[in-house]
DNA sequence: AACTTTTTGCAAATGATTTGCATTTATAGA
DNA sequence: TCTATAAATGCAAATCATTTGCAAAAAGTT
């Protein structure tokens, strides 16, 4: 259940990556590379917009990041791989991350049923919460 | 559980629009806005771009086409509802769709702990088909 | 057929992501 | 600690999917 996060010893840990996986740690919804730029900046870094497409690239080959586009969006959005799975509402954008991943349940069921032997997935759920429900009913 | 497909009144049912349906009607799993302008060329057409692109646009906000990326993919594929759910080998990139989604069993859960209101959802498994399996064992 | 509104085609613009290259930096070894 | 060297970075320019403006064409009416 714990995700480790080491970099392959092939790679060699920078300051800038170790920002970017810091900015990625304290984010609660995946966000996007330009977003972690800003925050970035923000901080007093003085990074390049491509350095974290590159770092952002390199730790998603690896698996340590995952890499996923929002219903609506057209640009990817990064996170570390434990907040993967998330519900989003519609109306006001809200995200809020599925803690029980419900998928693992029927992991065995579809290995079975394909044969396929199952290396990762990716949910995204969409609705109204609980807040807009009641403003827009 | 069957998709009935109609176009809304305020829209106007186009050649252009008809065909583009009718190449996502014979694709077995989601494609690329220009795979689909491609195959409409090949089959006599001479349709431009952009209108794929604004009629896939205008098909995805009424809810008659998914819009997806894929794992290491930029760009973005378009299906049929009934074909959102697959499986993707990481080998051979052979795609199998998924028939009876495992996500409905769970839509209860999920808006009784969260209390949202369901909407929609994506669900792609990544994994490895059984003839890779045997290829790379 | 004429009218009104939606669509289309084409060309140009946009914006995210990638890439080439010279310079800098992390890491291993002397 | 100093050096060598492969990996990373910054910057600017290139790519490529997707979008947009606008005049001409097609749909659905009356």
């Amino acid at each position: 259940m714990e995700q480790k996060l080491e970099i392959p010893k092939k790679y060699r840990l920078t300051k800038q990556r170790k920002a970017i996986l810091e900015i990625l740690e304290k984010s609660d919804i995946p966000i996007h590379a330009k977003e972690i730029f800003e925050r970035l900046k923000k901080g007093g870094w003085n990074i390049n917009l491509s350095t974290v497409y590159r770092n952002l690239d390199m730790l998603t080959k690896e698996g340590l990041v995952i890499k996923s586009y929002m219903k609506g969006e057209d640009k990817a959005r990064y996170a570390l791989p434990d907040k993967k799975n998330y519900l989003v509402c519609e109306k006001c954008g809200k995200i809020v991350i599925i803690d029980n991943c419900p998928f693992d349940k029927f992991k065995e069921e579809l290995k079975e049923v394909h044969q396929f032997e199952i290396t990762g997935h990716c949910i995204e759920v969409y609705g109204i919460c609980p807040e807009c429900q009641e403003k827009f009913s």
